[in-house]
DNA sequence: GTTGGAAATGCGAAACTCTATCATTTCACT
DNA sequence: AGTGAAATGATAGAGTTTCGCATTTCCAAC
């Protein structure tokens, strides 16, 4: 019951809340603008208003619900929060989006935070390149 | 002679892309906008309209003259290419930067690009964090 | 040094993503 | 069911960046 989530996560059980966390867990997809949401959700029936999606995501990114990205410049990209933390590797010619951890670099951000007196609140790391498919098929 | 710099980029040495270029080699802060830049140059006496600022800085991209970072979404920060690689750690409070390079990272980036068959082009990492005085002043 | 044409500039309008406003609807609790 | 607080939807607006086009500037050939 996805309504024991969203008070779990202090936020209202309302219908759109409750179709957008069930959209985002149904979905295939795993990075999605707050445009993706919407447009996939007309297409399933389920309208939502636009200023809804981007409250409510935001409410989410809150409760710890979702991550926000910020892949390129321009918009940010939501992602439900099910597995672990992880970074990105995306292609540059098709979108594609890979994940990937790995312990060395994270145990050297901490490293370089300390070093530089910080304390480390978040971190954003982006891989950019050309995935396997789009290097077989040598798009431009 | 600056003029030389813009023709070895392929760019034809005009006016406003002299200012610009100066100016980023004048000045002491070395992440900016183009809304910086642009009224920066205001009070500097050097007018130029914003449309171009944006045009020169976008085109100084392409030729390797500058890189463009997303410390944060919503805007773009420009940075004259002088030192050598390095990436960023931030802080949330004061929007203070600092610049590190990590070679142990910049490695791992590879292996982890070679490990899922991209091709890598590019990289982006920042830290966020709170910085020394910001800890110090205990601001929230 | 003029001149001609390609390229760049400046201005305003427009695109794009996201947020604010506010009347209306829905939710949670008696 | 009734009540008040909170959420929604539609639209307007804000902030950043790009576009379109008339005018100006650069540069190389005369
Ligand atoms: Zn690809
Ligand atoms: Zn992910
Ligand atoms: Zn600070
Ligand atoms: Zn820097």
């Amino acid at each position: 019951m996805e309504s024991q989530d969203l008070k779990k996560a202090g936020l209202k059980a309302t219908l759109p809340r409750l179709k957008i966390l069930k959209f985002l867990e149904a979905s295939q997809v795993r990075h999605m603008s707050a445009e993706d949401v919407y447009k996939a959700m007309l297409e399933n029936g389920d309208e939502v208003g636009l200023a809804t999606i981007y409250r409510v995501l935001t409410q989410f990114e809150a409760a710890g619900l979702v991550t926000r990205h910020h892949f390129d410049e321009g918009h940010s990209m939501f992602e439900l929060n099910q597995g672990s933390h992880h970074d990105h590797i995306l292609c540059v010619k098709c979108g594609r989006v890979d994940e990937f951890m790995d312990p060395v670099i994270e145990e050297q951000q901490h490293k370089i935070a300390e070093a530089k007196g910080y304390e480390m609140t978040d971190h954003a790391l982006y891989i950019y390149g050309i995935c396997p498919n789009c290097r077989k098929s040598g798009k431009k």
